[in-house]
RNA sequence: GGAGGGGUUCCCGAGUGGCCAAAGGGAACAGACUGUAAAUCUGUCGGCGUAAGCCUUCGGAGGUUCAAAUCCUCCCCCCUCCA
């Protein structure tokens, strides 16, 4: 099975965007459709974005990747420069030889981490001190510092580095926090102006659960010439529905004419709702982690693929879908597979939930396209009702 | 035949007078996971009850004691060594 071919191909296929340039060519509502160029490729947004945190999507290979119709993946400039180091990715042909994945790669900060490891890491103004998770070896990140240490894994598109703000802080810290992204969003564009190269920077929005705080970022980071622009600081704890509040009152704030990335969103259920507030781009760990933990999503719903009645059920995991996994095995065996820990699970319920997730989003994008995105949008919130 | 060791809740296994419905692990059952320190974590796990609590349970039978998985007697079964 070859890449996913889009039947919108057409007209549309044929536009070549230039690095950077971004091209709507549908709205329906605030959703938007549009093509991004980069150096390794046009990307077709709306767009879900596979993490491969350490240089790979973890339990699948570049084949499986291309066979479920990813289109770009994640890299983590923290996890690369700890191990194996970003110098020795870079003699290696950069993440993307070195990984052997040809298409587009998108880098994460390190801001992330600046959040989920915080209790090994110190903020000052110049930057932040991490302590390795791995042998508790310390290392300072400094906005310059991680821009380059992306140009060495030459990622298509590069993640300035932020704080992401936990839920739960107050005013006051999160107004010092936003004033430190925004300053550290100068800086990494001061170091690589805008057209000095084919990596494209992207700026990303904080300013915690505070709509002002939030106007003032976007206000702060559009202001700088960066070629995308993200909403940071989501999905860290806050319920469902104040998300989804946030992300509409934020995209008014954010350039039309530029890519929007909605980082570490979400459920398919949060998608949909970036979508229709008009992003473009989200990524996150949900179907790869879930599939290794047995969690899958499918027409019918999120199946726990571990659940005893399944245990002689001979049916396809998911009847409308056409992946590998559906189209080879029984939910007898994968849950089996799943309960006696053998290897071949993590990569089949990956390959699966990646399957699910990505053609969801093609879903979106044709039904952008073809003017209907509300239905198609109403009918997964009905699936995926609890 | 002799000497020694042992039989504990689905399994392994701790417990040697009360704080024991009985540690811990496994299995089983269910849940969580959102820019990945996650192939991880959490809960339940004798029966009835919302609960206090009551009932049944530690190879079997009987006994000592206010109180026994724990002490005594007999019996059944398993393992090791010596004949």
């Amino acid at each position: 099975m070859s890449m996913q071919q889009e039947p919108d191909s057409g007209s549309v296929a044929e536009q070549q965007p230039g690095i950077g340039e971004f091209t709507l060519q549908a709205r329906d509502g605030l959703a938007r459709a549009g093509v991004l160029g980069t150096a390794h490729g046009t990307i077709r947004t709306p767009v879900f974005m596979p993490v491969g945190t350490q240089g790979s999507v973890k339990a699948i290979s570049p084949q499986d990747l291309e066979e479920v119709g990813a289109q770009i993946i994640l890299g983590n400039t923290y996890h690369l420069y700890l191990r194996p180091g970003h110098d020795l990715v870079e003699s290696m042909g950069g993440l993307h030889g070195f990984a052997n994945w040809q298409h587009p790669i998108l880098t994460d900060s390190g801001g992330f981490q600046v959040y989920s490891l915080s209790a090994l890491r110190r903020i000052t103004s110049e930057g932040v001190e991490f302590q390795s998770h791995i042998d508790g070896s310390k290392h300072f990140f400094a906005p310059e510092k991680v821009v380059r240490i992306q140009r060495s894994l030459n990622s298509d598109i590069m993640m300035v580095l932020d704080e992401c703000v936990p839920y739960g802080a107050d005013r006051p810290y999160t107004v010092q926090s936003l004033a430190l992204t925004t300053e550290w969003a100068k800086r990494s564009r001061n170091h690589y102006p805008k057209g000095s190269g084919d990596n494209l920077l992207f700026g990303i929005v904080q300013g915690g659960f505070f709509m002002d705080l939030r106007k003032q970022s976007a206000e702060e980071i559009t202001e700088i010439p960066f070629d995308g622009f993200a909403l940071g600081g989501f999905s860290v704890g806050e319920k469902p529905e104040m998300m989804h509040e946030f992300v509409h009152g934020c995209t008014p704030f954010l350039p039309d004419d530029k890519p929007r990335y909605l980082m570490g969103v979400g459920t398919p259920i949060d998608i949909l709702e970036g979508v229709a507030a008009g992003l473009d781009m989200f990524d996150c760990v949900l179907p790869t982690r879930n599939a290794r933990n047995g969690t899958l999503y499918t027409s019918q719903g999120k199946v726990n693929i571990k659940r005893a009645e399944y245990k002689r059920d001979p049916s396809p995991l998911d009847p409308e879908c056409d992946c590998y996994t559906c189209r080879t095995f029984s939910k007898a065996y994968l849950r089996h597979l799943y309960v006696a820990k053998e290897l071949l699970s993590y990569r089949l319920n990956t390959i699966h939930n990646l399957a699910f997730y990505l053609r969801m989003m093609r879903e979106i994008r044709q039904s952008i396209l073809a003017g209907n995105f509300e239905l198609l949008k109403a009918r997964y919130q009905a699936q995926f009702s609890a």
